[in-house]
Formats: C-alpha cells, structure tokens, sequence
RNA sequence: GCGCUGGUAGUGUAGUGGUUAUCACUAUGGCUUGCCAAGCCAUAAACCCGGGUUCGAAUCCCGGCUAGCGCACCA
C-alpha cells in the first residue's frame, strides 16, 4: 500500500484540521486574529497526550519535578533577564515609501547607540535617509516583542505576559536548590503559555503570539558538564548540522552522540545527552526521523543568553521548521537575577576530598591602626583581612583603597601566622542546560507528517496514521448493522471500554464502510465491530486503521487487548496467530 | 509593516450591478443496508466587516480584518 503524493499538503492538513475539530483560528466569528489559535475537542486531546508523554519522559525518567509560575511577571523580573533591553525592536518608518527599518542598524556606521533618543539623535545629525528611496525617515519607535500590562488599580507597577516560561523557575531557584537538597545536578521543568508580540504572525500555529512551551532547565556543575547516564544514549545516531557545515554550505552529518562530544561537535556530554533526549522524544510521538535534524545556531543567531545552541529542524511543507530549541544558556540568568536582586544564586559544592590550603592568616593590629586611620580603622581592618597574599614579604607590595586613596600595606599593620586550613568545596553559579519545546508545532508536524492519502480498491482513503499513543479518539465501537439487537451489544461493548479508561466513540450512523472512513481520518487507530457472530459466541472483531485488517476476540478480554495495543505493548500482527 | 493574490453553507467550489445565490461532499432524521465513503426521501446550512457610488452592491470603489506567498521581522 503506498501513499499518493498530496499536493499542497499545508492547506489540505489545515482543511481536515478544520474540518474535524483540531483547530481552527481563534474567535473566527469577530474576524480572527493573526497569531492566536484554538485548538479544537481532538486537537486540545491529542495535545494534551502529547504533553503527558513529554512529562513521562522528563519529570518520571529525568526526576525533573514539575512548577507552575504565573504568566505575568513585574519589570524587574524583566529588566534582570535582559529581555526588557535585548527584546527590543527600534524601528523607523520612511515618510515616503512606507518601508519599515531597524532603526539601529541604519546608524550602525556613524555611531553604536542603542537607546531610542540616541539613534534618533543620529538620524537627525548625520541626516540619514531611507536606504531604499532616499526619502525623509519618521520618528524611531521601540517595539518590544513582551506584552506589557499593569498590574493593580493605580496602573503603577508594570507587568509583562512571559516570552518564555524559563525566568518563572530561574527567579524560583534559591527555593528550587533547597528543594533538592543543594546539590547539583537538577531539573526543573515546566509546561505554560507564553507570549510574543510578533510583528507579523504568519502559517497558523507555526508563529503564534500566544504559545505553549515545554521547558525543562537542567542545573550543571560549570565545571564538570559531564553526564551520570551519558552511556545510555551513547550510541544513539543524530542528524547533526554544526555551524561550520553550514558556513561552507555543506550537508548534515550523521555521527553517534559519543563521537560527536568525542570530536567537539558537541561541546559537552550534558548537551549530547539533552539532544538524544530530544530525538527520543520527538521520534516516539510520531516525528518522522528522516525529516528530522539538529542545526546548530551560529554566532548571530543566537539569544542574548546563549553561548550555544541546537535546534531540532523537522522537514514540513512549509520548510525547515523549529520544534525544539537547546540552549546552553551558561550562568547567565542566574548571575543577572543575583545582581538586580541582591540574591545569592551560588551552590556550594563539595569537593570529592577537602583540599589543604597552606596560607597566611592576617589579623589587624588594631592598636597601630586605630590611631592611624580613626573612625576609618574597621574598614581598613576589614580589607586587610580579606588580602590573600602568599608570602609574607609579598604583603608590603599590596596596595588598599580608604576613603578614595590608594595606600600601600605597611606588615607593621598586622599580625601573619602561617595556617593550613581545610576547604571542603567552593561556590559556583550553575550553568543552564536547556531544552524548550514548541508544542503547538509539535502538534502541527504531527497532523503534517501522519496525513496520508492511498487508494483503496480505486476509492481513495483519506487516513490520519497518528500512533495510537497520542491518538485523541482511541477506539471506535461499532454495531454492524443498525438492527437485529446488534445496537444493544455495541452499546454494552463501548460502556465497558469506557470503565476501563479508554476514549472510545460508539457510532451506528450510516454503514460501516462510512464509519471506518470517518474515523480513519480522525487517526483513531483501532474499531471494534459487534456482528452477528458476536450474538452467538460473544466474540468482536478488532479493526486496525493502517492496515484495515482485522481480527476476532472475545469481548471479555477487549479492553486489556485495546490497552495493549494503544500503549503499545501488544503488536496487532501478533494477535489471532 | 510594505507588496502581490484571495476571502461565497461545516468543507471544497460556481456565478452575477436587478426576484427565492450554483453544485458536490459533509451533517441531521427516515427508509434501505451482512464489513470498508453504495442507494432513495426529507431537512439544515453561506456572499469576511465597515464606509462610499447607485433606484438597487455579495458583485464596482475605498478602508479594515484575515489567509497564502515575497520582502522585512522571528530576543
């Protein structure tokens, strides 16, 4: 059986998707909005399934607990991060042709301004023009890609919708860290709404200004970025495309995870493990891995927070389209939200054996210093203290700053023993390894990648070959005919599939034939017929979607079998052997 | 934000400055029907929004919204 080719598959997955409620642009009968979608009672299923496989994966196999931060966060949570800056667009309009410029860039040559009065202070002296037209340039506009609010009835405290879920666990970890008992490595993960003021939201789901993401930030010892379970995923293939591939305009590579960390492909084995992980996940929920690949950001691409990324590239109609972002975000969140905090965001971490440290202690003669420095002495005492220099002669070389003066040490000052002193381990800000997942796109590549046409004895069958773990409807049950008691059984049949947790959708409307097809195209994965046999030796036939064979079992033991096969633990090919 | 092209039942479409806007599929009810969109009867369902021109606009013009594409943008 193979597939026909379908044109213009984009238009023809958002028809069906339309069509059969799994989504639809938002608030249609207001005239939609560009950027905000629904999804519809299949599409809000199916993501929830493949959200749950996602914290099956994450939060059970990685022990990365789940958190819950609100969507609106105050200014400061902002500033800190460096979105309220970097997140930013200073955008001129030219007055004659209309064209939109960033504002920036046209003043890049005569000067490196980046605030708004600034560059538009260099428009006006250096009277620069459009670049197009020539024509005169408009007023320089910010255009921050944050959705800004207030917050309270005064309207004085500032808010933002979050452009990521990330800040949420990142202005959580002091409490985080005690929760996991001040030790590194952890995770935290979580799944939420975020949104993006686009300029110009464009292929449905693809771009939307209101998505959901999928985050997990994992906490890293910065110097040790090696992984506890890396031989697990050491063999696995990945579809690589390094920067330098694509700077030479070379093709992907394919290379096992250990090689590719071997050869500094990527740059450490917690990054290796997260883009296993990645392709794991990805391919289980239905991405096919030939349309799958992991493009590695190069230098002008990346976030004002990252000093390495790889994204996962699925194939769809539209193009290569991101699905999941992995970033090695390094300790830049938590050193910006300690410094606009006051916060310490340091672990301790214990060194494997105390270290001995042989070093010179320093204790301050206050009666020499005290006369000398007056009401200035504590202080001077307090810097003395925290000089480390490693021999004692070294000490009169040392200079300290009172009151604005530079004052050379005189060893007179204070007393020096020689001390050997036992360090357990030091502090460090953990780096951030990051996956973050665009769901709604998930969902799309799903719908995208599992539409398929084929012809069935010269009719052609419109089929949804979701796997059946994500599967929003799991079984349809139907009465062969709409008589001859037939309708009760089913009835009974269906009720029970429905005890035992499963979602079914009972349907005696039309012929079978008509319900097959229908249900083939809402990806169902497996039917249940009641026929006349079943009157005779309770017996029903299960019908599985792909293959449209079937086969007969005793209504007693369905449900277990239908479980089976939907989590995949019994294969259809094996049953009625 | 600019440009090009479009927007007619749930979906895909036809069509026109002038009475109750075409067709197919789908849906619903009934008849029929012994396993892959059969048939018959009936029913329901649409001109994106606003303004202008006109005796009359779903049709022409303008604006908006929206969709696809190109440019720009995508921390």
């Amino acid at each position: 059986m193979s597939d026909l080719e379908i044109a213009m598959k984009y238009e023809r997955v958002i028809e069906l998707a339309k069509r059969r409620g799994f989504l639809w642009s938002s608030s249609e009968i207001y005239g939609a909005t560009a950027g905000f979608w629904d999804f519809g009672p299949l599409g809000a299923i199916l993501k929830r399934r493949v959200e749950n496989l996602w914290r099956e994966l994450y939060i059970i196999g990685e022990g990365f607990f789940e958190i819950e931060s609100p969507t609106v966060s105050v200014e400061d949570a902002f500033a800190a991060s460096g979105h309220l800056d970097c997140f930013v667009d200073l955008i001129v309009e030219c007055k004659k042709c209309g064209e939109m410029f960033k504002a920036d860039h046209l003043v890049q040559d005569v000067g490196s301004e980046s605030t708004r009065a600034g560059v538009a202070k260099l428009i006006k002296t250096h009277d620069i023009r459009c670049p197009e037209c020539g024509g005169e340039l408009g007023d320089v506009r910010t255009f921050n890609l944050m959705f800004r609010t207030t917050i309270g009835p005064s309207s004085e405290r500032i808010g933002y919708l979050r452009p990521e879920t990330a800040q949420g666990i990142f202005v959580d970890f002091p409490r985080l860290l005690r929760f996991y008992r001040d030790r590194l490595p952890f995770g935290v993960v979580q799944i939420g709404k975020a949104y993006r003021n686009e300029i110009s939201p464009r292929q449905g789901v693809i771009r939307l200004r209101e998505f959901t993401l999928a985050e997990a930030e994992i906490f890293v010892d910065p110097r040790d970025k090696s992984h506890p379970r890396f031989d697990e995923i050491a063999d696995v293939v990945l579809r690589l495309y390094p920067k330098k591939e694509q700077l030479r305009g070379k093709n992907e590579i394919e290379i096992n995870v250990k090689d590719a960390v071997k050869k500094g492909i990527i740059p450490s084995q917690f990054m290796g493990y997260h883009l296993a992980l990645v392709q794991l996940f990805l391919t289980g929920v239905g991405i096919r891995p030939e349309t799958l690949r992991f493009r590695q950001h190069k230098k002008e691409e990346r976030a004002h927070y990252a000093a390495d990324c790889w994204d996962a590239e699925t194939l769809l109609d539209l193009g290569w389209v991101e699905l999941v972002g992995i970033a090695d975000r390094t300790d830049y969140d938590l050193k910006a939200h300690a410094k606009k905090s006051g916060v310490d965001m340091g672990v301790f971490v214990l060194y494997d054996k105390p270290k001995v440290i042989e070093r010179l202690r320093i204790k301050p003669k206050m009666d020499v210093l005290g006369p000398k420095f007056k009401e200035e002495a504590a202080k001077v005492a307090d810097v003395l203290m925290r000089l480390r220099p490693r021999q004692l002669n070294e000490l009169g070389k040392e200079t300290i700053k009172v009151g604005g003066k530079t004052i050379r040490v005189d060893p007179k000052w204070v007393e020096c023993e020689r001390i050997s002193e036992e360090v357990h381990g030091e502090r460090v800000v953990p780096h951030v390894i990051e996956p973050s997942y665009g769901i709604d796109r998930i969902v799309y590549a799903l719908l995208e990648h599992s539409l398929a046409e084929e012809m069935v004895e010269g009719e052609k069958r419109l089929v949804l070959r979701l796997p059946p773990k994500v599967a929003p409807i799991q079984v349809g049950v139907f009465p062969l005919l709409a008589r001859d008691g037939l309708v009760e059984v089913a009835k009974r049949v269906a009720s029970l599939l429905s005890k035992d947790g499963i979602l079914m959708e009972y349907d005696d409307s039309g012929t079978i034939g008509r319900r097959y097809r229908r249900h083939d195209e809402i990806g169902a994965p497996f039917a249940i017929t009641v026929d006349h046999q079943t009157l005779e030796d309770n017996t029903v036939t299960i019908r599985e979607r792909d293959s449209m064979k079937q086969i007969r079992v005793s209504i007693d033991g369905v449900s277990d079998i239908i479980r089976g096969l939907l989590s995949g633990k019994i294969q259809f090919e094996m049953l009625g052997r």
